[in-house]
RNA sequence: GCCCACAUAGCUCAGCAGGAUAGAGCGACUGCCUCCUAAGCAGUAGGCCAGAGGUUCGAAUCCUCUUGUGGGCACCA
């Protein structure tokens, strides 16, 4: 039973008792004790309606409130006009029992019972190594994924790329180039082409494995480049615990007609036009302030394309959510397809569409400007062998997709001693410890246990923290808001560790320690479920 | 010029389906380990929540404008 909810219901019939009809009731967390433990705004949000002041609303509506005494201590009004909740510690010292007994469970809901999702993120074309940009969409989408699961959904992880356009072709060409370098010196290297390094090994790689007399324009340099650097971004992948389980190519929607069938259909809808050699899609008809090019004069389509064709792949699959996750860079690209899809009469309201801000790198204080191209980034892998995987998921996921974030690498190394995911990861590894040396003892702490001792100041406020799990993981599901959680786990722990300072846990009297350590064991699961979702690893000792 | 996002402590950022005294980490300064891990706790200093209007009983939070920052406005993706 969710206290809120069942605070909403008691008070609605309250104020309806009392001849209102509110509409909206909203139940917060009081900040101080002298409001109580909740509290509800809603005398002020009826006192224009109801033509009465807010305090006259409180008091009449209190009258009539039915109070359930073993989880409501006290109502009582407050000025201006705020009805407050005093609820009962027993109330609160039930829950962990509750918790103990849900586990893994805790936190978790049916949401998404019996309902799909499908969740693309990182989708970087193989044409060089994952930087630290891309380190946050991946991080993001992981993690979106696992909230949903958390709910019931089931989830398809996946990653789309352009193996068809000018980059990959460009690619090819760049290790070409590298190659005819290494073979006999001459190497005509493509204006645009990749100038990393890792251009060279793969060419290396191609001599060695194929000779010196591969013909000009193989597919094979293509092809190559293409392997080893998935096999690198998969890898990159892997050390952040994150795993497509789909790969989409836009090759597949040409051989399968799909690319041929939306020009056709857009046409059919005279959505197209011919200008200058190249073919047009009217967006402006849409409500775009342009229109846009499909297929290029020279006969290649553009990268929308594909992407229409992709979408409508996504929709026809049938999934009950169909999320994005793109860079802030692909703003502008994203309404052009789902213009598209929708003018082709597929469904498009269950698309979701997340857009994160850049990451802005530092290094020794100077912005390092990120271009694949010109080999000018620092990957993810670096970054993850430098501060760690968990490190790497927390920073990404603690600030808002909203905020363009500097990321200071040295500093980042400095201080990844410090961070603050390592307060988190500290509270549940001495949680284990106390925990372990609880078994050594004579007396069973977890079959027996009085929750009603724990009165402690800093106990209730670690149990009412737990008691708002369940409600942040919700709401991080409906607002897609990863870093709720990691703001919530970040309470949670603070509240535990004030607690361990103030409250020793085991002690001579036996009944305090075996309740202590049930508190601790439920906290134990708030935190690890927290982090799992996170994607962050909940060390037994640090 | 137009579109999207952002602007909160010295630095990096939370808080934003409006609520009661604006938070954390880092950095600076004070205390706290004969006691379950001090990777912790308590405290001090540090803020006209970019600026100006507006809506509201109430605004960091919503609206408008200004300024500044990032991204976009390609027959690149």
């Amino acid at each position: 039973m969710n206290l809120k909810k069942n605070l909403q219901k008691l008070l609605t019939e309250a104020a309806q008792k009392a001849g209102f009809a509110p509409r909206f009731v909203v139940i917060s967390s009081s900040k101080d004790e002298k409001h109580g433990d909740l509290s509800s705004n809603l005398p002020l949000a009826m006192a224009k309606a109801a033509k009465k002041t807010p305090m006259v609303i409180a008091e009449s509506i209190i009258g009539y409130f039915e109070k359930n005494e073993k989880i409501i201590a006290d109502v009582f009004p407050s000025p201006p006009g705020f009805i407050n909740f005093k609820i009962n510690p027993s109330y609160y010292q039930s829950l962990i029992r509750e918790i103990i007994k849900a586990g893994n469970a805790y936190g978790q809901s049916e949401l998404g019972k019996n309902k799909t999702a499908n969740v693309e993120f990182v989708s970087a074309n193989p044409t060089g190594p994952l930087t630290v940009g891309h380190g946050r969409n991946a991080v993001l989408g992981d993690t979106v994924a696992n909230i949903l699961e958390n709910h019931g959904y089931k989830v398809t992880r996946e990653y789309y790329f352009n193996d068809a356009g000018r980059q990959m072709r460009i690619l090819g060409d760049s290790v070409e180039a590298r190659y005819r370098e290494i073979v006999d010196g001459s190497s005509v290297f493509p204006e645009d082409g990749y100038q990393g390094e890792y251009i060279r090994d793969i060419a290396r790689k191609i001599q060695e494995e194929h000779g010196n007399n591969i013909k000009k324009g193989h597919s094979v340099f293509r092809k190559s480049a293409e392997n080893d650097i998935f096999d690198e971004i998969k890898k990159s992948l892997k050390n952040l615990g994150i795993h497509h389980n789909k790969f989409s190519n836009e090759k597949t929607f040409y051989t399968s007609g799909a690319v041929e069938k939306v020009t056709s259909d857009l046409r059919n809808k005279g959505l197209i036009y011919e200008e200058e050699g190249a073919t047009w899609f009217k967006t402006t008809e849409l409500g775009m302030d342009q229109d846009r090019v499909l297929i290029k004069s020279s006969g290649e389509p553009t990268y929308r394309l594909p992407d229409i064709a992709y979408h409508i792949n996504k929709v026809e699959r049938d999934f009950d959510l169909i999320i994005d996750i793109l860079g802030s860079d692909h703003v502008a690209t994203y309404p052009d397809v789902v213009a598209a899809v929708k003018a082709l009469n597929y469904k498009t309201d269950h698309f979701n569409v997340m857009i994160h801000q850049f990451v802005t790198l530092l290094k020794s204080g100077q912005k390092v400007k990120m271009s694949t191209r010109k080999a000018d980034f620092v990957t993810l892998e670096e970054l993850v062998n430098d501060v760690g995987g968990d490190v790497v998921r927390y920073f990404f996921i603690m600030r808002s997709m909203n905020s363009h974030l500097n990321f200071d690498l040295d500093l980042a190394a400095d201080q990844s001693e410090k961070n603050p995911v390592f307060y988190l990861q500290y509270a549940h590894a001495r949680i284990c410890n106390i925990i372990k040396r609880g078994e050594g003892l004579e007396k069973d702490f977890m079959v027996d246990y009085d929750p009603s001792l724990l009165t402690h100041l800093a106990e209730i406020e670690l149990l009412k923290t737990m008691e708002q799990f369940p409600e942040v993981m919700a709401t991080a599901q409906n607002k897609l808001e990863p870093q709720d959680i990691a703001n919530y786990l970040q309470d949670l722990a603070a509240r535990f560790h004030r607690f361990y300072v103030d409250c020793r846990v085991i002690t001579h009297d036996n009944d305090l320690s075996a309740a202590r350590i049930a508190l601790i064991t439920a906290t134990k699961i708030v935190l690890a479920n927290g982090l799992k979702v996170l994607g962050i690893s909940a060390p037994e000792r640090m």
